[in-house]
DNA sequence: ATCGCAAAGTTGGGGCTCCAACTGCCATCG
DNA sequence: CGATGGCAGTTGGAGCCCCAACTTTGCGAT
């Protein structure tokens, strides 16, 4: 029984779902905090709250004399996303080079977490997730083995995008040598920069990285690869 | 006179001020909201506001029962950071490449923001900043000029650093074809993600974009190169 | 000297209220 | 008909309070 949550997040979470579900499109006004009191049977304190949270989130942007309302560009695909990637690699751009053509094709299935997985994602170990397994050939001949573990809608989207995520990543040369893990989450903006306008409010990505080579963890540097629908940021050892 | 300024933001200013100065070192304890509002002569909820902003900086974390702290990782060289690179660019993978010998020097120089740069990196037309012109030559012979505008501090102790910055940008054969501009800083920790521990925290970075080809905005994508003391994003067009 | 326990202090959730500044809208007046 | 003024509604700052859960500390008993 996970009912002894804070008040505040049932409001946050509802909210969320239905911005996020579409029944509350952007520019749809959220309701004000009046009306969230008497709604949700909360105070205003917890109302105002987590009204606070999803303006953080990036998701809802007050107006003061006005209101809240969902914000133009909320960038749902980037809310908590993150895919897990095991790119032990030799890589295209060296390949190409030596004149030989690369392929690559996958194989996905839906996975729980487990204790290793969710130790690393922080996730809980029934979460439920996608695991693909790509196979990358040299001129036809298996080459190597690379495993990403991602989360149920992203992979539910991204048959021709796993594609052309995976080109994109070869033209740029980039080379995954190492177990990686990124988390993407969309993020409070900071205190200081504040008035980001309704419309065209800029881009605001959160990247929390741990990095694992075998058991300890590896500095590495990222590249952020944004998508029409969603942003992946690669990481490899400097 | 900017007296009118919310009163948790003198608490918020004063702490940061306490914390980047030194007078407040990694694992100092933070006035308890109590005290604070003793000391600041301001209500409870000033206090905690301002603990909670500080909180979602990085700068402090609160331990329940315990107290708030000054972080021991507080990373302070990313606060605030950003660097305005104009790199118009062919590049050195391609030119070494073909058998040429890539080099560059550069010279700084402290300017102020002046209109244009101000409303590009939104900073008052007053603030001191450095430019940078860095002249890349092949094989002796000069092929490209780059600017680059960056805080005071970042300059100070970058002479041989920026060296190896440029030297790892070149080894990912980054091409920066465009006038791009990244703003680095500390950022709160998404609502949901919260115990991060005093010592080795994980590093939170907030890389806030916002790309110009000319005049309007462009879609890139960004290479973080994490440094001893801190991290450049670079970004290019994809 | 060590153990256990209670008291004091602290955070984080939550409630209630007041107010200034601002927006939207409607009605009234010229 | 158009401009103006006023009123209701909303946000964000601020104050004060209560409580549960937790940590720290110090005291007293063994």
């Amino acid at each position: 029984m996970a009912t002894s949550d804070p008040v505040y997040l049932r409001v946050v979470e509802d909210i969320r779902r239905q911005i996020t579900d579409g029944s509350l499109p952007p520019g749809a006004p959220i309701p004000s905090r009046a009306q969230l009191t008497r709604k949700y049977q909360v105070g205003e304190t917890a109302a105002r709250h987590a009204l606070r949270v999803l303006a953080g989130e990036g998701l809802i942007i007050g107006r003061v004399g006005s209101g809240h309302y969902v914000r133009e560009r909320p960038d749902l695909t980037t809310l908590h996303r993150w895919r897990y990637l095991d790119h032990p690699a030799p890589f295209a751009a060296d390949l190409q080079s030596q004149g030989r053509r690369v392929t690559w094709d996958w194989h996905s299935e839906p996975i729980e977490a487990g204790p290793d997985i969710a130790r690393r994602l922080r996730l809980k170990e029934t979460t439920p997730l996608t695991k693909t397994r790509y196979v990358y050939r040299a001129d036809g001949k298996p080459l190597q083995l690379a495993t990403s573990y991602e989360p149920l809608e992203f992979a539910a989207h991204s048959e021709e995008e796993r594609r052309s995520l995976v080109a994109r990543m070869y033209a740029h040369g980039i080379k995954i040598t190492e177990v990686v893990e990124s988390v993407h989450t969309r993020v409070p903006r900071p205190a200081e920069s504040d008035a980001l306008d309704l419309a065209g409010g800029v881009h605001v990505l959160h990247v929390e990285r741990t990095h694992w080579a075998g058991d300890r963890p590896v500095e590495t540097s990222d590249i952020v690869i944004p998508g029409d629908r969603f942003r992946v940021t690669y990481s490899m050892p400097i």
